[in-house]
DNA sequence: CGTATTCTTGACCGTGCTCAAGTCCCGTGG
DNA sequence: CCACGGGACTTGAGCACGGTCAAGAATACG
């Protein structure tokens, strides 16, 4: 089978560090470099006037950051590492000669917008027509199931550190909230904080809660078009 | 400059029509055609298992129907037009045959699905971090912007009667507070609501109150990439 | 070891939900 | 032409989910 990243795997690019809390693209940008990122994680988000700030998208390993900025005239939002983090570096050039000289990497490119859109689409049901404990139960299962896809490691555990008020800008919902979630996920056995993570205790238990189903995380049927 | 959907609009089509409330695409499908709509309007939405239902988007004159059917194997997401309605259909198969043939339009697909994209993030914002009245406001204020490009009429007239419960399921309210809220933004004389759409009164402070730019539905920068 | 940040817990409050009744409007059939 | 029925909208009353404020505990950090 193809492989949908190969092609944007080809691309020049070079290793870049953050440092947790840099903020990589800014809202109003005009488009610059594309990354993909090696190691650590990311937010996509948007901040209001009075402050209030609204994350979009959580962003793992093997996720790209930019590819956006590139097609619109200027990022309408932002994306900050959340902790110290390796970024792969495609510089807006060599990028958009790559582009014009392969126009398969185009192709590749929709795909990876489309589950982008799959993924924001899905952030607007939990938004929506979700409770607070059903947000959380499957904001932390998509969460798992991309981790899973990028680390190839098939555990239910979520192996980073998300501060609660990271899941409260997601969720649209306060601080305060979110710990009694959290805690109530534990009394029902479902949930096990930790260190480093947060362990699913009982993956269909949870499922079932909030009715996750991943395959909007499906890869995209590529051969269709290729 | 260069059109973006010029590629797109030269792809073999039919005219068909559809009456209010037929679905034109229902999750779980497999890809089957996409579609433009000419004229009418319709409603992408996906369904929670125990009947709550929860509005994507609002499709206009010139936005397209199932694209992202192309890429995933199947729909995640349902649509259905609310008005009778006349959709520009385009066969799969010679849709994929335009595919192959023009690699540009690939890219024009990718610009469509970027606009998508910015569309459905400033959904999340709306649905995360605003009240009842800004979520109305934004909305009205959104789908006006969108009606204005794919018209060319440059009013302040939302020129569609939308149910309110579909501006309910839309963005995550109940009928009762969507009803109690209009008639609010009324009192302030922001709207004024008729026979056939609403009226913006004072475009200005409804676009203050609830922070509405319209720089995420701008055009993509096509000259970049082409 | 002191300070800052994150999380937890309690008390109170408010936005928005639910239930219910009533109105208006329009299409349909008697 | 009017009676009926259904759908969309409105309005009121009470309630609940989740927000806010505040204080304290736990943890991380310089």
């Amino acid at each position: 089978m193809f492989k949908p990243d190969k092609d944007i795997h080809d691309l020049p690019r070079r290793s870049v560090s953050f440092k947790a809390g840099d903020v990589v693209i800014a809202e109003g940008d005009i488009a610059e470099s594309v990354y993909m990122i090696e190691s650590g994680w990311a937010i996509e988000y948007r901040l209001l006037d009075d402050g209030r700030r609204q994350i979009l998208n959580f962003l793992v390993p093997g996720d790209h950051i930019g590819l956006q900025a590139i097609s619109m005239k200027t990022a309408s939002y932002s994306v900050c590492v959340v902790v110290d983090s390796r970024l792969q570096k495609m510089t807006p050039d060599s990028f958009l000669r790559a582009l014009k000289k392969n126009p398969k990497l185009v192709e590749c490119l929709w795909h990876t917008s489309m589950k982008d859109l799959s993924i924001a689409r899905e952030q607007v049901v939990r938004l929506g027509r979700m409770s607070a404990i059903e947000r959380i139960a499957h904001m932390l299962l998509e969460i798992n199931a991309r981790l899973k896809k990028s680390s190839g490691v098939n555990d239910n555990y979520v192996g980073i550190k998300i501060p609660q008020a990271l899941l409260a800008d997601a969720l649209g919902l306060s601080v305060v909230h979110v710990s009694r979630t959290i805690t109530k996920l534990q009394k029902l056995g479902l949930i096990r904080t930790g260190e480093k993570g947060i362990e699913i205790l009982n993956y269909n238990e949870m499922s079932r809660l909030c009715g996750f189903e991943d395959n909007y995380l499906m890869d995209p049927d590529i051969q269709r078009v290729a």
